[in-house]
DNA sequence: GCGAGTAACTTGCAATTCACAAGTAACACT
DNA sequence: AGTGTTACTTGTGAATTGCAAGTTACTCGC
């Protein structure tokens, strides 16, 4: 497991896709501030997120100090995840991209795949 | 190789990562913004793509109609790429996430590993 | 007209990442 | 004591990616 990040050039956009340019950290960061907190809610996303990749992305998320961790119960440990104000600060970012895809994918379903050639 | 798209949920955000959420796609069409238009052009990034990696992802980004593929020279076949209106569309965006990503990310350079756990 | 060079790719294989399933620890409830 | 729940970790096969080499088509210099 590497211990350093290895950003791929200087440049912001690369820096950015490198930290969440993955297909599951926006959907953690959008579930959070639709009101999700707990693992096991996160863990129902619509999408089907595996509890490896969650676990892993949440550790990660946190390592960058998008979100953080909180232990808000002892007696059984019971954890919740929370935006900070970094994490925050990236919702205007995704609802901008909420309506770029709303004119520009959800409108033609029948669109040529992107998987295939 | 599949065919049909597999967007993992209706959520529009979600099929914006379906399309573009992996570590090249937004990085090409950044390139192309910038004036690069030529598949060497393109292999030559800063971030080092690959070309295997490049040849399809400009399938895929041509697919979804966010790029067009353009031959411009018959005698020996030449290529270039170019950003479609759906594809410059995008550029607002990318600017957006640049100066998130310059505020965010480009300060702390010393900021813990995403990869590590 | 022959070898070297360039553009635009494709193909093959190894390495990395991911998805799916199962397992674990701590506690609560009955 | 047994079942259930939360919050994970671990193992394995599949999919994706990265690296290197090969291919086609053409030009240029000799």
């Amino acid at each position: 497991m590497l211990t350093t990040i290895g950003f791929r050039s200087e440049c912001p956009l690369a820096k950015m896709l490198d930290v969440v340019g993955d297909k599951w950290s926006l959907l953690i960061i959008r579930d959070l501030a639709m009101g999700k907190s707990t693992y096991s809610e996160l863990e129902s996303s619509a999408e089907g997120i595996t509890t490896s990749v969650l676990s892993t992305r949440l550790k990660m998320l946190a390592g960058i100090g998008l979100i953080e961790k909180q232990l808000y119960q002892t007696k059984p440990k019971r954890y919740q995840y929370l935006l900070t104000d970094k994490g925050k600060s990236l919702l205007p970012l995704l609802k901008a991209i909420v309506c770029w895809a709303e004119e520009n994918i959800c409108q033609h379903e029948h669109m040529p795949s992107p998987k295939s050639a």
